[in-house]
DNA sequence: GAGTTTGAAACT
DNA sequence: CAGTTTCAAACTC
């Protein structure tokens, strides 16, 4: 994979055919490849463009390090990678770091309300030079938190390990427990409660079934809980009091199920769609009986 | 909604 | 690498 330039002076990426992992991700924009597979645009199409719209993490993360490298240029560009654009003095000084959670992610701010955002298409040199700053410092800066756990594990766990020293690792400070996996060997934090056996984390687990109440009683040798000191779910992420992980896997289960009947019955895609979404929609219809009389609200026969 | 706490990321 | 600062999200009141 090369970098050429076009007319207008602006970068856009171009690829040969040696089958690269990049490759792949181009193709999402064949209309920039020429008959010299060199890509071309009917109009100015920056590199920072094609890297946060297109290119899979992994894949950005290539371009960048080999971009970094100065492996990238030599043969189909005809002078620096960037002339048009002014140096930058250095890392940018605005929100465009990894405190930033979509520039950690590796995706253009949008609706957010940062200030002074240059997560943006308006500011596409400081976010390219931002990213390879963030990549200088840490090569994994982009990847993903929660990754498989060692060879051979099935469970998914943190990368890095979390850092807690004060919650227990049982509050969604701890990046272990927001990702509603346990602690591991990796962590480095204190007094940590994330773990199988952690009686305290069996309590928390046991929440669902008790949020009517605003107070329960876990194992009979734990003392009462409070519902204002445990942890609560993020409100976006979670509108429904009553949905709990243990409801969500079991209305995925019974999808599964619903496909795997289908299947069986070699009903055909277009069936099985049917089957499978008549299936969602009852429990969707159970979910909400069930969220509604958490609140004590009466349901309408048509609102359902 | 304002103020506090927390831990990741950045910085020194 | 360790200590400190900055930051945004989680949490409390």
């Amino acid at each position: 994979m090369v970098i050429c330039q076009l007319k207008g002076g602006t970068q856009v990426l171009c690829i040969d055919n040696a089958g690269t992992r990049e490759l792949k991700a181009l193709h999402l924009v064949p209309q920039y490849q020429d008959q010299n597979h060199c890509l071309q645009s009917d109009g100015p199409k920056p590199l920072t463009t094609l890297v946060g719209r297109f290119l899979p993490v992994p894949a950005k993360l290539n371009l960048i390090t080999q971009l970094d490298n100065g492996a990238l240029p030599s043969t189909a560009s005809s002078g620096p990678a960037f002339p048009s654009e002014p140096t930058l003095p250095g890392p940018p000084k605005i929100t465009l770091a990894g405190y930033c959670d979509c520039f950690a992610s590796g995706d253009f701010c949008n609706n957010c309300n940062c200030n002074n955002c240059c997560n943006n298409l308006h500011h596409e040199m400081e976010r390219f030079n931002a990213i390879k700053v963030c990549l200088d410092r840490n090569p994994e800066a982009f990847q993903p938190k929660i990754g498989k756990g060692r060879s051979g594990d099935v469970k998914p766990r943190h990368n890095k390990g979390c850092n807690c020293k004060r919650s227990g690792c049982l509050k969604n400070y701890c990046e272990c427990y927001e990702a509603k996996i346990m602690c591991s060997s990796i962590c480095k934090c204190i007094g940590c409660k994330n773990y199988e056996e952690s009686p305290e984390r069996k309590t928390l687990m046991n929440l669902p079934k008790s949020m009517e109440t605003g107070e329960f009683e876990g194992s009979h040798h734990l003392s009462p809980v409070k519902i204002s000191e445990l942890p609560q779910f993020r409100k976006d992420r979670r509108p429904f009091s009553c949905i709990s992980w243990e409801v969500v896997e079991a209305a995925c289960a019974c999808l599964l199920a619903q496909g795997e009947e289908a299947e069986k019955d070699h009903c055909s895609q277009c069936l099985a769609e049917q089957m499978i979404l008549e299936e969602f929609g009852r429990c969707l219809s159970q979910i909400l009986h069930t969220e509604f009389k958490c609140k004590g609200l009466k349901i309408e026969p048509n609102t359902l």
